[in-house]
DNA sequence: CGGGTCGTTGACCGTGATCAAGTAACGTGG
DNA sequence: CCACGTTACTTGATCACGGTCAACGACCCG
């Protein structure tokens, strides 16, 4: 099954007709490999990306090399929402790793809003949780120390993972080196090196290779005051299919 | 007129029954004064609101204090859109000012978006518009000095203001003391203090009272690294009306 | 082997936080 | 009209978190 079916189908049911709108979100297919740039900032935004394999990420760039990453991508996610609204791209996606993209043109989406309510709710309330998401996120760059905004970063990257991936654990692959990190969280990649030396030596998290194992979930939990945005949404109020 | 339209209408024209649309979103009408709470983290998130008077704006706190403002709002805006994805709100909304809100039920979307697909790819393309800008908060709060910080903010509620306010010049009123400065940015007061000072010092900026002219935009632009997202959205894939 | 990428560790430094005191503006009540 | 409390802003002294710069080690792949 496709991997933006499964995650949309997490929160709600689809109709036969929904489905097939769906699926013309992913007709087309294209690879790409490790840092590969897929567009940049100024380039017309002409296409949105449904993601099916591999992570990436957007970020933008400042002029003297200074890089903020502002969103990671998952397989099953939507890139490339929050540029619709402009006629060119506001920032540069770029993959973390070897992936597969599925391009699809906005106008796609100008045929969901005229014929399916319903999913257009789905749409409009996934961009709206978004948008609260990054308000966390804002909340973790401006007021959290290194270590809190690490365990904010791990434990929102684990949330995500499970909607796609059931019999998730707390174990995961975490494709990004840690320049990637500190570009995520506002740090220097020396310092993301200590810091996760020193929560490993806290017992807080383990890690082997690339790979993450959250060990103390509650401590990390109150550290981060987080809060799983992932695991449900309020479709109580969605149109009847 | 009422400002929700006029904001609005600044992108792209309406049909009557589009209007009347609209106009059921502000049928209702409360009263607040400054710095009472709209409604807290938590609450049940029944109703949006349509900011009619005053300015309010979003925060989230932590538990040792810290607070994070996480979206200033303005007379015209629609606030709570990131809770409709939630079953109780993820901020807390509190009035900057005495300020007029109209209240309406989630429910009222849903009638939007069966009925009308222009105005939904309006509200969907707004609500991507705002989770950019979203991203450009997350690079200046990530990435940024404190003087940057400033700039950028002063910049982006000016272009805000314009949008709402023909004939807006580079002075306004900024109806926000120095701990509220702080807090959307991720400063201490007494940092913004010092740094409001210096840029007043260097020519940046003028102040009176509450009211802030932004005297060389030119310098602050390229300081914050600002781009206007306000002053035009890409509507051209719109469905017609 | 050699070269590149990535992670770790050390020494030092600077931005912005913290703590504290003082001032100005304002409304209130006597 | 002045004494007062409150709130907001300013300024100074000191401190610390995380940045900067640099060197080194581990690993991978050719």
């Amino acid at each position: 099954m496709s991997c933006l079916i499964e995650k949309l189908s997490y929160y709600i049911g689809f109709s036969d007709a929904e489905s097939r709108h769906i699926a013309t979100l992913e007709e087309d297919e294209v690879q790409y490999q490790k840092y590969d740039e897929i567009y940049g900032v100024g380039e017309e935004a002409e296409y949105l990306f449904v993601a099916r394999k591999g992570w990436l990420y957007s970020y933008i760039d400042l002029p003297d090399g200074r890089r903020q990453i502002v969103k990671i991508v998952h397989p099953g996610d939507i890139v490339g929402l929050p540029d619709i609204a402009f006629a060119s791209a506001t920032s540069t996606l770029k993959a973390a790793e070897d992936c597969t993209l599925c391009p699809f043109p906005k106008t796609k989406l100008d045929v969901i809003f005229r014929e399916s309510p319903r999913l257009t709710a789905l749409l409009f309330t996934i961009a709206n949780r978004d948008l609260a998401c990054m308000m966390d996120n804002l909340r973790a760059m401006g007021r959290m120390s290194a270590r809190e905004r690490i365990a904010f970063l791990l434990l929102e990257l684990n949330a995500r993972l499970k909607i796609s991936n059931r019999g998730m654990t707390t174990t995961f692959r975490l494709p990004l080196n840690q320049f990637e990190i500190g570009d995520a969280l506002g740090l220097t990649h020396t310092y993301v090196s200590r810091t996760l030396g020193a929560m490993e030596d806290d017992g807080l998290i383990a890690r082997t290779g690339s790979t993450v194992t959250l060990l103390k979930v509650r401590e990390l939990v109150d550290l981060a005051e987080f809060e799983d945005r992932y695991r449900s949404l309020d479709t109580t109020w969605f149109p009847a299919a």
